[in-house]
DNA sequence: TCAAAAGTGTTCCTGTTACACCCATGA
DNA sequence: TCATGGGTGTAACAGGAACACTTTTGA
């Protein structure tokens, strides 16, 4: 066989990262702008080549690092995308990962390889490379659909934070307005958060109390 | 590079079938018994290395026509399994896929490179090969979940059915048992069996009414 | 004093649960 | 006539949805 010839399997496997956060009372998520064609100029989640001795979760960290400077981010296992066409490049399976993290403090650099990174609202999306248009909107489904029976939403804010703030989460992910008697009522049914006894001040209203969770993990609840 | 270095990647990909059905009143799922080393005669679920230029899901097909004379299933992706120690003999990411099918008039039949095709109650299975208990573990559970949402478990169905036998169906695959005239309201409300005027005469009591779906087709409803 | 957001209870309605007896059949 | 599983209604309760006004602050 001539050196040139392919491996025998001509097939990859790709792993890419939807990481949404909510940022303006907007949910929005991260993508990166191609550079190469044939791709020159459209924007992407951020993904790559799975190399051979790490897990797919792993090799979405390492990706989603090196491509957006994001760490430290508890990802999630979304979906598997097959579909024989959807690189054009050949034939490449991804393993699609997500993930909900706050984006005050964070400092966001991509590589030379790509000309842009920045945060989207997943209302006004830009045209998207290869079939992350479909990833996309799996994605924001399935953000949703666990944003109703787990405390994801939380993952989003910081230490402390006003019943409002997390309010405004949850608004933004469901996409519709939600009673603020209502929701502060099945809030404190969970007895998850405890009053710091500080409060937000600065502004020209009431202030707000603060809160912080009791224990910071994931938990599997019933809100809505 | 000498020419007898190995393929840039030595990933392969394969997919798993976990193929349930309920079978005298309790959950079972379809296994294959292995011949080969260093599996031999331990049980796995069909599976098999995806081909060049089919989805996931055909290979899936074509593997569980191939391995156990099933076919004419309505697959559901699962979860792709990537541990790098899954499988001994090399490194290989498994896309799951699981499906909920009749058993009745089922001729299972297996190919010489594997012992023996059978169901095994899930509460009974056999150890299983690679990270197989894993994989049952999630399709389990996932079943359940999606059982409260969808109408999946008609598909087990035969096309006329008493209310009985369809309560029997959730029992076994909840794993409890169910209040009969609850199950029924909720059954009724939906509004989607029609009675067919036909009776499930020949048992030493009262005859069943039997009934059948409207349409028969995928619909997400809210059960329990 | 005004504008702005924080904070707070009650009523109604719906859906869920628990529960026991009669009916129709074949043996 | 008996054993077996089929078939039916109601009451209590819990959770969800709708809804409006007072409070506190900074400008």
């Amino acid at each position: 066989m001539p050196k040139t010839s392919p491996s025998p399997s001509t097939l990859r496997v790709a792993v890419d990262a939807a990481i949404f956060t909510v940022h303006d009372g907007e949910l929005q998520v991260l993508l990166i702008q191609m550079r190469k064609k044939p791709f020159e100029d459209q924007w992407a989640f951020p993904g790559g080549i799975l190399e051979d001795q790490e897990t797919t979760e792993q090799a979405a960290k390492r990706i989603l690092l090196a491509q957006t400077g994001v760490q430290n981010v508890y990802l999630e296992q979304l979906m598997t995308f097959d579909d024989p066409a959807r690189d054009v490049l050949g034939r490449v399976i991804s393993v699609a990962y997500y993930a909900l993290i706050p984006s005050h403090d964070l400092q966001l650099h991509t590589t030379e390889r790509y000309k842009d990174v920045r945060w989207w609202p997943v209302k006004k999306l830009p045209p998207l490379a290869y079939d992350h248009e479909h990833i996309a909107k799996v994605a924001i489904q399935r953000l949703r659909s666990k944003l109703e029976y787990t405390n994801i939403a939380w993952s989003v804010l910081p230490k402390e934070f006003s019943l409002t703030e997390l309010q405004t989460i949850y608004e933004a992910i469901l996409d519709r307005s939600l009673d603020k008697r209502n929701f502060r009522k099945k809030i404190q049914a969970l007895a998850l958060l405890k009053d710091t006894g500080r409060r937000r001040t600065g502004a020209t209203n009431r202030p707000a109390l603060l809160y912080e969770f009791k224990q910071r993990k994931p938990v599997i609840i019933n809100l809505f």
